[in-house]
DNA sequence: CCAAAAGTGTTCTATGTACACCCATGC
DNA sequence: GCATGGGTGTACATAGAACACTTTTGG
C-alpha cells in the first residue's frame, strides 16, 4: 500500500444475472424497481459472514429455489454517479440455469419475472449496461467452453443442443458439422433412451461430468 | 431486488497488480509490509469523486509516475476471512508497463519494488493467490489479444517481441513461423530505421494504433 | 403415403507446424 | 575472417466449411 491506507465507507452490494431459456428463448431475471415501470437485476447486500459468491448464490436461492447453479463473477461496477441514490460499489454476478429446473411460484411471490433477452423492457440505473455486458459474456464463453450445457436440462437431444447454440450466438449452425464436432469431442455421451416426438425419435444424450470442457484458444501468433 | 435493501459497511480498497518486463524478465510491483518480511500488492482506499479504474490509476500513477497504462478491472475479492484484521473487499486491477518507461526514484521513495515473477518473496494474506490470478489472465489475454505490446516500448524489433511473448508463454517460439504471422496480422509496420547491435542491425517496428488487435477464439463447436 | 424431424460423408480450402540455411554487421 | 544475431520459404498435416439426401416415426 502506497502511503497510508485511506479506508471509505460504501454500500456494498451484489447483484446477479440469472439467464435460463424458455420457449427457446434466452430469459434474464428481472425484478421490478416500484416507482416507475423500470426494471432491475435482483441482487442483495452482504452479511458480515458471506463471501461474495455465497451472497448471490443465497439471493438466487431466494428468488428460485436453485442451489445448484452455474455461477461466476462478471464485473465490479462503482463509479460515482452510476446511482443517483449515493455512491453504490455493485460486484455482479452472472448465473445460468437449467431450463426446466424452475420453480415459478417462488420467482411470482418475489414479484421477480423472466425477460426475453431479444425484448428487454427498460432497466433502471446502469443495468442494461451491465446485461449487455454479461451477455456479452455469455456469447464469448460458449466459444470457447461448455458454458451452453449449464441452460439445459440433464438430457436433451442434439437438435435441443443446437438450437441452444443458435440462440444464444444469433446465428444458424450447420447440422452435420456440428454434430461431428461435438461427438469428436467427447463431452456428451449418448443415453439408451430415445425421445419421440413429432417426426422420427430422437437418440437422448447427457453431458460427461469428466468431459474436459475448455478449448485452447487460437492465438494471434504461434 | 429481493426483499429489502441489506446494507453493510466493509473497508473497500483498490489493489493493482503491475507487469513490466525488465532484463528480459517478466516483474511485479510489490509493496513490504513493514511488520515481517512478507510484500503485498500495491493499493489504495476509495475517494469519494473516484471511480474504481481511477483509483487504480492514480495509484500506479503515484509508484511510477506513469499516466497512460493499460489498465483493466481483474477480479473483487471479498471472503471474510481472507484478512485477519477483518473484513476487506479488494477491487484488484490489473497492469501492464512498456518497458524502459519507468522513473525508478519514485519506485525507490514508495519503498515498492520490482520483483521477478519467476521467483517471488513471500507474500502477505490471499495476494499469492490474486498474483497468480493476474498472471495466468495475462497469459491467456496474449493468446487471443495483442496485449504483449503493452509490455514493449513504442518502438522494438521482431526478436524482442518474440522474446517478450516467450518469457510471458514460457516456451519457445519458432521465429519464422513468428514473424511471418504476425507481420501477416498487419498489426505492426516497420519504421526506417535500424538498430545496430551484436550481429546484423535488426529492423525496427512500431505498433499500428489503427490495428485489429483481437482475434477470434477458437470455437468448441461450429 | 405424407409430413416432420433425425440422422449421415465427402470434398475442398485454409490454417498451423516443422524445419535449415544465408545475410549483414562489428570486432 | 569470424562471431553474432537478423532474416527468409517450402512441404506436410490438421482443422474448418460447404453441401443434399435417406431414415424413422406418427397421423
Amino acid at each position: 500500500m502506497s502511503g497510508a491506507l485511506m479506508i471509505t465507507l460504501s454500500d456494498l452490494e451484489v447483484r446477479v444475472v440469472v439467464f435460463t431459456l424458455q420457449n427457446n428463448q434466452l430469459q434474464v431475471l428481472l425484478h421490478p424497481t416500484g416507482s416507475t415501470d423500470q426494471w432491475m437485476l435482483p441482487g442483495c447486500g452482504l452479511l458480515e459472514s458471506d463471501n461474495l459468491e455465497s451472497a448471490a448464490a443465497d439471493c438466487i436461492e431466494g428468488l428460485t429455489g436453485l442451489k445448484e447453479v452455474f455461477l461466476e463473477q462478471l464485473y465490479t461496477y462503482g463509479d460515482p454517479g452510476r446511482n443517483p441514490q449515493g455512491r453504490v460499489v455493485s460486484v455482479v454476478y452472472f448465473a445460468l440455469l437449467a431450463a426446466g429446473s424452475l420453480s415459478l411460484e417462488r420467482i411470482g411471490q418475489a414479484r421477480a419475472a423472466w425477460q426475453p433477452v431479444c425484448d428487454l423492457p427498460a432497466l433502471a440505473w446502469d443495468h442494461s449496461e451491465i446485461l449487455a455486458y454479461a451477455l456479452r459474456r455469455l456469447r464469448y464463453k460458449l466459444e470457447y467452453s461448455a458454458v451452453g450445457f449449464e441452460l439445459l436440462p440433464e438430457v436433451f437431444t442434439l437438435s435441443e443442443l443446437q438450437h441452444t447454440y443458435e440462440q444464444i450466438l444469433g446465428e444458424q449452425l450447420d447440422k452435420r458439422n456440428f454434430r461431428r464436432r461435438i461427438l469428436q469431442a467427447g463431452i456428451i455421451e449418448p443415453m439408451t433412451e430415445r425421445r419421440s416426438g413429432d417426426g422420427r425419435p430422437a437418440q437422448l444424450y447427457r453431458y460427461r461430468a469428466d468431459a474436459v470442457a475448455e478449448v485452447k484458444a487460437r492465438r494471434l501468433f504461434p
